[in-house]
Formats: structure tokens, sequence, C-alpha cells
RNA sequence: GGGGCGGUAGCUCAGCCGGUUAGAGCAGGGGACUCAUAAUCCCUGGGUCGUGGGUUCGAGUCCCACCCGCCCUACCA
């Protein structure tokens, strides 16, 4: 049985509520496992939740409620419902509170200990007390006056105690070598080149024992021989990857899934994915993910956006303008794909206009309301002896075809759609330069008029399963637009591989214009 | 402190190992056209390439210093 192809996007902290930054990893995401599905591949695409930790605990607490219903809040009024906002399609959902992954997270951590690979030590650190946590040797600030000689906490000013708890490690230190061998032998292992750099250059200082146990609170998976300790929230965070797999519970979809193909996370996790969690795994004996992305920050007003800073935007205020297609596309196309990229309200809405509403849009409009005018709706066959013209344009689409395609093999859905809008514009141009208006004018060129209008709905064919990844709803739209279901089966089982083929629309379909695909947006509405 | 990345047209960004008049998209200006969501197509950009030095026949493109922004420097989920 081929392996599925296997994404995720992290699991999200049900800390709090979910903004377009979270989003953008989701479409991403979303979009790869949309483009292989398209290719036909059996593709598996999972996301879902992390809702162990004090922090969660913590924030419960000052809501006056349990971890449990403050997850359950959040998971069921936000997390969930941001995946149909922005149009995800996710396989799985998986919350690091359900049996079948405690159960099997306990299983895994009880394997490493059983083999060795972890030990009982003591984390010895500086505590804040208004903070509730240890403290970094950076996060700290040398006293002054009556302080003087103390390190206070950076945050409060107040004096920092140095304390020890035992604690559970993790072997780490012994994988150093290991992991630098595997990022030397799969060079493509993180990606882009920057964060592999930062990663291989952590290593090589050389990697400590890892913490992985807590007994300061309670809301965890509880570590199996000894329930007084809780495992450390990453390690159980990690692990949803292969839990969610069948990791233990169900081997023939384990074996068909793991390990992932990639696994997309924000640059502010990387170390997690690109350190920790291989070196688990090889202590664990299983495979390794095959590639982490790290994709960069979204960026409002030059900075980072943040809720503290109140540039936090819930994905739903830009669909509820934009709509979900608009938003998938903007963040897929605007913003080159592992760089930190600027969102605007301005930037958007003038993509929307140009691209979406003037570009595609608009194309669809005036090729569908031609062979509805000209062909009463019926699309006419073309003429065998085609011009140039209609050469290049298939041309343009069977090349936009094959560099999308290798551009989602880079994992550059920029570049994939930059490929893709050659052929929009070329076809925009086509039609403007053919001039079919004018060529109905003279009866004798009804062929001529023919092939101009057959030429331009497959460039619609092409975009509309070209595009279908990054714009279902539109594209799906468009499909039926072109009445091809009929003649061409349903759009998801269009090869992606073969939409650059030219001549599959089928004369004699019925082509309707409906409604705008992206109608023109009042900026008032903003 | 150490390491890394970035600072190129109004905006967002390309510019690989140095080499003719520094590019794209959008915005702006002019023209053509009317099938279409007043959409489309064509033409149009003279920007100290962060600053100051240096290497070179020749430097956004290499070297040094400096300024500004960001990131990493072990448990931030």
């Amino acid at each position: 049985m081929p392996k599925a192809f296997y994404v995720t996007t992290p699991i999200y902290y049900v800390n709090d509520a979910p903004h377009i930054g979270h989003a953008y990893t989701t479409v991403a995401t979303d979009f790869i496992a949309r483009w292989h599905r398209q290719r036909q591949e059996d593709v598996w695409f999972l996301t879902g939740t992390d809702e162990h930790g004090e922090k969660v605990l913590r924030t419960a607490e000052s809501n006056g409620t349990s971890p449990r219903a403050w997850a359950d809040r959040l998971v069921e009024t936000a997390w969930k419902p941001v995946l149909r906002t922005i149009d995800a399609s996710n396989d799985d959902f998986i919350r690091t509170t359900e049996d079948r992954h405690v159960e099997r997270v306990k299983e895994f951590i009880q394997g490493l200990h059983d083999a060795g690979e972890i030990f009982e030590g003591t984390y010895e650190g500086a505590y804040c007390v208004a903070c509730e946590e240890y403290k970094q040797p950076g996060d700290l600030v040398e006293g002054t006056g009556d302080q003087s000689g103390l390190q206070l906490c950076s945050i409060h000013g107040q004096p920092v105690e140095m304390l020890a708890e035992t604690n559970y490690f993790f072997r780490m230190s012994a994988y150093t070598d290991r992991l630098l061998d595997f990022y030397e032998q799969n060079p493509g292992f993180v990606q882009p080149e920057s964060a592999r750099n930062e990663v291989v250059s952590f290593v090589k200082q050389g990697l400590q024992d890892l913490s992985i146990s807590r007994s300061t609170f309670d809301w965890g998976v509880t570590v199996p021989w000894d329930p007084s300790h809780v495992i450390y929230v990453w390690i159980d965070a990690l692990l949803n990857y292969a839990t969610a797999a069948g990791y233990g519970a169900d081997r023939e979809k384990f074996d068909k899934t793991w390990p992932a193909d990639i696994h997309f996370v924000g640059k502010d996790i990387l170390r997690f994915h690109a350190v920790i969690w291989p070196a688990m795994l090889m202590a664990a004996g299983l495979p390794l993910p095959k590639k982490v992305f790290a994709h960069g920050w979204l960026l409002v007003g030059g900075e980072k956006m943040s809720k503290s800073k109140l540039t936090g935007i819930a994905p739903a205020q830009i669909t509820d303008t934009f709509g979900s297609d608009a938003f998938r596309y903007y963040f897929l196309r605007a913003i080159a794909f592992g760089n930190d990229g600027s969102f605007s309200w301005e930037d958007i809405a003038a993509r929307y206009q140009a691209e979406l509403a003037n570009g595609l849009g608009n194309l669809a409009s005036r090729v569908t309301a031609m062979v509805g005018r000209y062909f009463d709706g019926v699309l006419p066959a073309p003429r065998t002896d085609v011009t140039d013209a209609e050469r290049t344009l298939a041309t343009v689409a069977a090349q936009a075809a094959k560099e999308a395609d290798a551009a989602v093999d880079r994992v550059a859905p920029h570049e994939a759609l930059a490929a893709v809008w050659v052929l929009v514009d070329a076809a925009n141009g086509y039609l403007t330069e053919q001039q079919p208006w004018a060529v109905a004018k003279d009866e004798s060129q009804r062929e001529r008029l023919a092939t101009i209008l057959y030429s331009s709905a497959e460039a619609l064919r092409a975009l509309a399963v070209l595009l279908n990844a990054a714009m279902p709803k539109a594209s799906a739209r468009l499909w039926e637009s072109l009445g091809a279901e009929k003649a061409l089966g349903s759009l998801a089982a269009q090869p992606v591989g073969d939409a650059g083929r030219w001549g599959q629309l089928v004369p004699g379909t019925e082509v309707t214009k409906g409604e705008a695909l992206f109608p023109r947006i009042d900026p008032d509405a903003q």
C-alpha cells in the first residue's frame, strides 16, 4: 500500500483565540494538501489543539473555570470554526486531551523510560515568584542600590529565587551527533535555509538533557511511573503527530501514514520540531519526518502581529469582507513562503481588486458572457486549423501547470500562484488581441469566433484545476460555469499534471455566466 | 556580549558565482478598445540601490566600519 502524503499544522495552543497568523499556517498547509490531492495522491492532513500546560490551567482559573471546560469552549467556539472560516480540508482534528492521544503518550514515554532514555534528575533555576516560572539568564537583570548583587526578574524587577525541582529528563544530549549527521544527510529536512542554519548552529553547541516532567501543577498527561508528575507540554504536544496517525493503536493506518512528509510550523516553534522532535523519534526508533518547514511572521505596520499591540486580526474580519478564497489567495500569493510578510488592508484590497476581480473574475465573466451572447451558451467546437495565438495560449497553459507543480514541490505557494497567473494574464491578452466581439460581426467568421471562445474557455478550464487548491470555492463555481462536470467529471478528479493538456472541454456543453467570481468591493464596506 | 538576516522606484518586493542605459507587480500619467465586474490591452518610471570608506579596469552585487529594524543565543505551547 502506498504511503499517504502526510502534512500537519502545529496543534494550536488553546490559551487564546485564533488570529490570522494561525490561519496563515493552516492555509499554507491546506494548500499543499489540496494540491497533492489534485495530483490524485492519497493525502492525510492533520491539525488540532494543544490543551495541556500551566498557561491553559492559569487562564482557565482566572476565568473561573476548569482547564477542560476552558479548552472545550475554545475548541468549539473558536478553533474548529476558524477552520470553516478559511475553508480548511483537514482529515482529522486531534485534541491532546483526547484518550486516543493521552494513552498513547503514556505508552510512548513509558517506552523511552524502559529503554533507559529517561532518568530522574534535578532542575535548578532562577524562579520569579511573580511570573511563577523559571527565568533564563538572559531574562535577568543585575540589581542596583540595595539590591546590588541580586538577580532581578526583568519583568517584575523583583529578586529571583534559586529553586531546584526533581524532574525526569530525556537524554537528549546523547543525540547531538546523530542529529547533526541527520541534518547533514538530509539537507532538505529543515527549510528554508535560514531556518536550517539556525538549527544546525544551535545543535552544534551541544544539546543538554531535556526536562520532560513537571510536578508543580497537574494539568497534563500523568507520568505513568510517577503520578506526581505530568509530562512537559511540548513532549505531549509533539506526539500528536504520531498518536493521530495511529501510533500504538492502528497499525495499518500508522504504516500507511507515518512519517509526516511536511510539518508546517511558525519559526517560533522551529526548534521543538527540528531538534527535540527528531531526537524523541530517534530514541523511540521511529522514522523521522521528511521535512519541517518554518514560515515567517505576519507583520502589521512593520511589526510582528500581536494581540498585546492590538494588531491581532481574527480571520473572520477579513473573510467577512473578501471571502475565504481571497483570504487564502492573498496570504499564499503575497508572501514569499518562509519569509516574514507584510499584511495591510490596503494591500489585500488592492490585490483583490487587481488580481481577483479585474484579472481572474473578469476573465471568466467575459468568456462566459460571449459564449452566451454569440453561441447561446453552448460551447462551440474549435476549428482544427488554429493560429499561433491559440498555440501560444496552449503553451502558456502547459507551462503554467508545469511550473506551478514544480513550485509546490519546492513548498513555494507564492511561486505556484505566480506561475498560474501568467495564464490569467495571457488569456486576457489573447481576448483583447483576437477581438471576438469584432469577429462576431462578420457572419463568415463564425468558425474563427468559435475557435477563439473555445480556446478562452480552455484557459478557464485549466485555471479551475490549477486554482482549486488555493481557491476551492471560486474554482468550483468556475467549473460549474463551464459546464465541465458532465463531460469531464468532478473538478477534484482532474489530475493537476494533466491540467495543461489542451482541448479537454467537450463542445456542446452548456456554459453559463453566473454571478461574478469576485465581485467588486465597495471601499466603504471595509 | 556573540551569531544571523534585512535596509533597492510612492507601496510590496526580484536582482545567482561583481560587468553594457538597476527590474517586476500595484499605485500614478497617456493611448487603444468595448466582450466583460468603468473591467481589458499597449505605452510610460530617471530611484544618493541605509551611511562612510576600501578592493577592482568595473560593485546593490566583494571587504571594513557605522546607523536602523528584526531574529537566534535551551525548555516562549
